[in-house]
DNA sequence: AGTTTTTCTCAGTTGTTTCTCAGCTTGCTC
DNA sequence: GAGCAAGCTGAGAAACAACTGAGAAAAACT
């Protein structure tokens, strides 16, 4: 998969890039909308991820430019919090979906993800292991069919762990993928927040092994058994 | 519930939204097949009206652009009395009823209740949970056998938690739902109308446990028990 | 036209969440 | 088993999310 990251803040733009590289795609970066739109029309992308605000040519006139010329590769466009009402502007002019910035990486992927899909549904949206799940459509998070309380972040974070079960997470990643690409945490707070999380999911069920594991010297993994 | 019409005579399409709208609908207006398809496919409604003969794009096409996008939303298709032979090519393109012009309002309604009326939770055009019932179709609502008095938006609120009851709604589904597309309204006055509501199913009913729920940092939901 | 109701925003308050820090515990290595 | 790095955790400051009373503007009655 060939992803197009069209973003003018190099620190945004290098975030993406590294993530999704993570996630075995294959990231090219244009820091302009110019560039932007050439290497669009000229090379064979699977999604565009489009910064609104651009130096040379906006975002919206990339998107509508890019449609004219046949380009019907799936566009995401990116807006700050204050250009919100530019979303509407910017589904007409052709782009399939948008993203409010700050954003956490999840959800961008999240987003990339829906839109390489090609028949767009939205099934399985419970993700478990052993007798925990999460759903995330309705928030629901149960263990041993007991329902489980938890923060906006705890819930982000727990759902990136259920996402990769079995494999060691490090903190980097896990930082990377539940925060903003702005928020810029201490490797600590993820300590933190993997304690809130045994609290509520592991402390309470003593009587059955714990789903939450310490890797020491790489990270965190969920799953049964160590 | 939010409803598209798509229909270039303006008085038509006007004086249908105008109706939908004081039964408590949120209503989007679309004036050709275009502009009426690309909002079809970016926001969410409840029920499309489509009319058949259209500028830019016709009904029947739109219709099966739609289906072939993967959008499953019922579709009722206007056709006029000389077109009555297309019915059939609206039907087999994804139309799931049909009215022919001229129509009375009346009928317009009652298909359009029809649409919306989902198997799930609901005998008939009523709503409930626990002690609280809503009936859709003469805009009843009691609990405990007491007669409720609400608002239209209230109403709508209170419709829309019990039609997905159990789930957690967010405030960004609550207002793409509730209110139409260029409503732009912030999420606080959702927690003003959730204010609302409680005031009038909760407060006065203090011997029960309340049913609308918050899920801080995801939304609200109503049901019996937290 | 005047009155009432409804819709929606604003600002103040409260309680929760997020995140850091500092001291403590654990487990690995020699 | 001493020393050390990695991880854990209780406490607290700052930021945030939700609730609410008040009121302006618009819509609906009368």
């Amino acid at each position: 998969m060939r992803v197009l990251v069209v973003e003018d803040e190099h620190k945004i733009a290098n975030s993406i890039k590294k993530g999704l590289e993570q996630e075995a795609y294959a990231v090219d970066a244009a820091y302009d909308g110019e560039s932007g739109f050439d290497l669009a029309l000229n090379e064979d992308y699977d999604v565009i991820i489009l910064d609104l605000m651009l130096p040379k040519l906006d975002g919206i006139e990339v998107c509508k430019q890019l449609r004219a010329n046949q380009v019907h590769t799936p566009i995401l466009m990116l807006t700050a919090k204050g250009q919100l009402n530019d979303k509407v502007e910017g589904l007409n002019a052709g782009a399939d979906d948008y993203l409010v910035k700050p954003f956490a990486f999840a959800e961008l992927l999240a987003r990339v993800k829906a839109l390489t899909r090609r028949p767009r549904n939205s099934i399985g949206s419970v993700l478990t292991v052993e007798d925990l799940s999460l759903d995330t459509l309705t928030f629901e998070v149960k263990r041993a069919n007991k329902p489980i309380e938890l923060s906006k972040k705890e819930f982000a974070l727990l759902e990136y762990l259920l996402r990769n079960q079995g494999r060691t997470l490090t903190k980097d990643q896990i930082i990377n993928h539940v925060w903003d690409y702005d928020a810029d945490v201490l490797p600590n707070t993820v300590e933190v927040y993997i304690g809130y999380l045994r609290n509520k999911i592991d402390r309470p069920f003593k009587d059955k092994p714990p789903l939450i594991h310490t890797v020491r010297g790489f990270g965190y993994k969920i799953g049964r058994r160590k």
